[in-house]
DNA sequence: AAATGGATTGCCAGCGGTGGCATCATTCCA
DNA sequence: TGGAATGATGCCACCGCTGGCAATCCATTT
């Protein structure tokens, strides 16, 4: 009933080892001014006494935390992919999560950030978007000399403090897709307007079609919010105009689903009258029916890429992150919600 | 550039207050026997300074670490909207959530979890299902003396431990309306055999259907695992046999998005046809088409008050948290994928 | 007026580590 | 062989806060 034996300190090991506590901290910080065989004999205490050492008085003496934050938005399935991911690339690291969401109450973003730096005192932190693209924060954050990565849409001059995901290639290959079934005429749902990763998807979508020659009117373009309702908004848009595309993109599952649904309720066959594409790749667009065409995005290896480049540089440096990969790039998986252009259109 | 100006300390705050460290300590850890003038003194300079006290040094010195660990299995929409409700409960509270998750190399969930707790000292644990239902780890904690706060489905004899999802109601109202429809053969396919939660809503199930003098053979339980694949496996026998139910209830969301896409394939139309329930009420029910009749369980509600009571728990003892609630009920959401049973079954 | 007692407040040690030296042994080189 | 350089280890203060107790103040009692 009673653990009468409490955590061993680092006193003990060096009574155990017979050295100074102060050969102990410096094999658990792995210093190399270390002989060998004290070593080997510290570690053999360590083990046997099942010592880890506390993380509290080391940040206190060292100034560091061990700690890093995740600070996110809305908790989406892609956010806990993502810090699944994290979780696995901190693994054995030392460090520990500490998450931390946007209070309603907050509605200063930056500064609710940075009082969550500097109550928690995280040795770094980790952005999802959309709160990894707000320029305010990055620029407040490099001024209190707080270590981040941001997983984002858009490369900057700093490439050791991101994993960017680039759309381009597998929005070229959904394009060429549509385009090989014959279409030739598109729809387009955007994010908030004011959202980068959706202007991002854009964007590529806008470039990628130009390589065929092709346009999207600005008519056809729609802006939407990532809801599901949104996304049926823009479709009753879009699909009750006499030009109305064949093939519809959305910038995310959620509208897409949002379009399938309204695409049924006023008699549209996916994929026979409309082809519809959306882009997450969560496990959802695959339980629909017809299956949703997307873009599979990788939340749990850049994720865990991200992670591993934050505590690199923060235990080694920059120059140590430079060498972490910062492109990911997703990729385009067909399924049932595409397919050939109906040939009457209109 | 600079931000000479460090974090102030406990001292600068006596300082600029004109009285001892000590009891600046007092206020903040609300202590009673400080003076209100003083008291007023301290919490102005506490302001102007834009002071936070140093949890590492706090935690240190008081043998406590204001940090609360969620532990989780999978990383699911659930596990997200759970996530988001603690991080709501513990809003202001000075508790700090870290995370943690069953990493592949670890078979043992025990050693796993206490080598957690012992690393990181958090004051509290709460626990997700399915590693809430552990009983061999509310064991261990209980020996080693550690708080923690159950989301689990099953009452135990210490409910100030517990928030406890009771399935019955939500059951009783789905099977009401089902039977209303003419429904009076039903299949059912559970989660993991060994799986707690799965076998209350079974129960549940089985115990409702008995107030209308019906039953559920064991025959029509066809054991699923709480995914999209299990549960097209499990349609496939329910549907595929001479005596098929006209409704089909799933132990979750996912599982029943596999039913409805075996129907489809099966030709067999929801809601003429056959009527299909889930168990989870994400938002995807009400994204696919038709729309899922489902359960709705409320993981904000209940993880901010399982948030609070963990700390009512901590910080004011074992009666604090039994003034907190202990059950919290889902309820039936009816939608498209229900209706009336077919005249005509075989 | 001295004693009593409760309410406040201050002092000092210590929580479990790390940083910056000093120390000591050994090796290398002139 | 002496002296410097190098490697390994130990000593002690201190990180920022709280616990336990002593000290102080003030009102009340006798």
């Amino acid at each position: 009933m009673v653990t009468a034996d409490k955590t061993p300190t680092i006193n003990d090991v060096a009574k155990a080892a017979g050295v100074s506590k102060r050969t102990v901290s410096r094999v658990i910080n792995h210093s190399t001014k270390v002989n060998a065989q004290t070593r080997e004999r510290v570690e053999e205490a360590i083990r046997r006494l099942n010592f880890a050492p506390n993380r509290q008085a080391r940040g206190l003496a060292s100034r560091r935390s061990y700690l890093v934050g995740l600070v996110y938005d809305l908790p989406t399935l892609f956010i806990a992919d993502i810090q699944k991911g994290i979780l696995n690339g901190l693994y054995g690291s030392g460090y520990e999560l500490i998450v931390h969401t946007r209070h309603p109450d907050d509605d200063k973003v930056v500064d609710d950030v940075l009082q969550f730096v500097s109550r928690t005192k995280t040795d770094g932190l980790l952005l999802a978007p959309p709160v990894s693209e707000i320029a305010e924060l990055a620029e407040a954050l490099n001024d209190i000399g707080c270590f981040y990565l941001q997983f984002s849409s858009q490369l900057s001059a700093e490439p050791w403090k991101q994993v960017v995901t680039n759309y381009l290639p597998a929005i070229t290959d959904m394009t060429a897709h549509l385009v090989d079934h014959g279409h030739r005429h598109f729809g387009f749902i955007s994010g908030p307007r004011d959202n980068i990763s959706s202007q991002k998807r854009q964007e590529a979508f806008i470039q990628a079609l130009k390589q065929y020659g092709l346009k999207l009117p600005q008519s056809l373009i729609v802006e939407g919010a990532f809801t599901y309702d949104s996304g049926m908004k823009a479709a009753e848009n879009l699909l009750s105009r006499p030009d109305r595309p064949t093939a519809i993109f959305a910038g995310n599952d959620e509208m897409a689903f949002g379009v399938m649904n309204v695409a049924d309720s006023m008699g549209i066959d996916i994929p026979r009258d409309l082809s519809v594409v959306g882009f997450d790749g969560t496990a959802f667009a695959n339980f629909v029916i017809p299956s949703l065409s997307t873009i599979r995005r990788q939340p749990n290896a850049m994720a865990q890429l991200g992670a591993s480049k934050l505590i690199a540089r923060i235990n080694e440096g920059q120059d140590a992150a430079r060498a972490f990969e910062t492109m990911v790039s997703p990729e385009f998986v067909p399924r049932e919600s595409t397919g050939p252009a109906s040939l009457e259109r209109r």
